[in-house]
DNA sequence: CGGTATATTGAGTGTCTTCAATCTCAGTGG
DNA sequence: CCACTGAGATTGAAGACACTCAATATACCG
């Protein structure tokens, strides 16, 4: 990674993350304590019930957050890409995970161990208050999400969901979709069965509303879908 | 309220809310700051997508806490009652209402503006990392329901929504469920249609597991019920 | 004692799920 | 180079679950 200097102060992550209001002490303090390592698609960082020492910052690559139902499907609650922190909230809580983080796109991790974090929330107002509204952004997101599953069909999720993949992740110089995601994937985000996603999508290529190749998804028409979405 | 004092320091509502970590001048300074109210059944503290300059701390009283669909359909998030704080999730943001707080229960509520939370999270790390934790709290509720909206029959949902409405609310004397909601009010948190949750409140009536007199419910067999929620 | 809100019931329908079979494709080893 | 294998994708058919619409009953409020 080579836009990322090895030390935190030059990470491009920083600035983005919530440790931009750290001080420049601080920042060498988590330099001395945080560990960086690359991990593969598969792998799983923490997994839910499980006990974290330490909260995660991606340097790089993708994850998927998710909870696991009493037939084992996944329920994908959120992604965490470059900037994005994960974990904090069993380490603030100093409770087990409450899902489980895994590597969809090879990824470049720092470990922080919650002594760091519980030392930065005790002496620096501002950086409790980041996380607290970090924390508040994800809370309203996930009422968000509970008020659309719970009143829209399954069509007009899997077309918001598409249109947050390309808001989140943006598409490649084709117009596809960057992130890849199975059929299996996309219907753990959206809530439903895998034969449903696949229908809806082939019906959603019919309408020339998206295009298919393979397993890459291209939005052509984002206007329409927003519509077939039924946001406000 | 008479087991509630005038002042915060001798309210019942301080040791169990996140207030707790407050110290004595605090406590004072909120005293000063707060005003108490009365709402009747039917008032709304706050509409969603407006602007509030302080958070509401619940004396007596419930709230139900819900966002609005498209079709106007409310989909219920919460409820906040004695002891709970509703409101700081937009202070602390500094933005919008994302939710509705209206009254269902006739309530005393006491405000207490966004500079006195400010003032503490600024002063007292101990009340930033409870009110952090909190968060944390209500977003793990959020996710988990996420999953079983997305994933549980709206059967198992209402088995569930039943038994946590026992667990929140408790019973009177005659074993019915506390807390009185409309046959609407339980689909909107169910995430179903009224028609529904009739139908499927008369059927667990048949099977003895409920009883029904009027608007209250009582739940005979909470094992069994527990079981038909297939919750784990 | 109206009048309105809420609750209930029935019928019909559509969306979505489930199950099973088939297909595609990438990776592997002979 | 090609068959083999397994994971993922696709399609079809059948049926369950839940929703909508409409009519009616009941309860609650002033």
């Amino acid at each position: 990674m080579e836009e990322n200097s090895t030390f935190c102060k030059g990470c491009s992550c920083t600035e983005s993350s919530i440790f931009k209001t750290l001080s420049s002490d601080d920042l060498d303090f988590i330099d001395q304590s945080r560990i960086n390592n690359s991990y593969k698609k598969g792998d799983v960082l923490y997994r839910e019930g499980n006990r974290i020492m330490g909260c995660y910052c991606v340097m790089s690559g993708i994850l998927k957050i998710y909870k696991t139902g009493n037939d084992g499907k996944e329920q994908i609650i959120a992604f965490a890409r470059k900037g994005d922190i994960t974990g904090y909230r069993s380490v603030l809580s100093n409770e087990p995970a409450c899902t489980t983080a895994e590597v969809i796109e090879d990824a470049s991790i720092c470990y922080i161990p919650a002594s760091a974090m519980f030392s930065f929330v005790k002496k620096n107002s501002d950086f409790a208050l980041s996380l607290m509204q970090l924390t508040c952004k994800e809370l309203n997101q996930a009422n968000c999400f509970i008020k659309d599953i719970a009143q829209k069909t399954v069509r007009e999720r899997l077309a918001e969901v598409l249109i947050m993949l390309d808001d989140t992740f943006g598409t490649d110089n084709d117009g596809y979709l960057s992130i890849s995601l199975t059929r299996e994937e996309l219907s753990n985000i959206v809530g439903t069965a895998t034969e449903s996603v696949i229908r809806l999508l082939s019906d959603l290529k019919s309408d020339k509303i998206i295009a298919i190749s393979g397993k890459k998804i291209k939005i052509n028409d984002k206007k329409l879908l927003n519509k077939i979405s039924n946001s406000y």
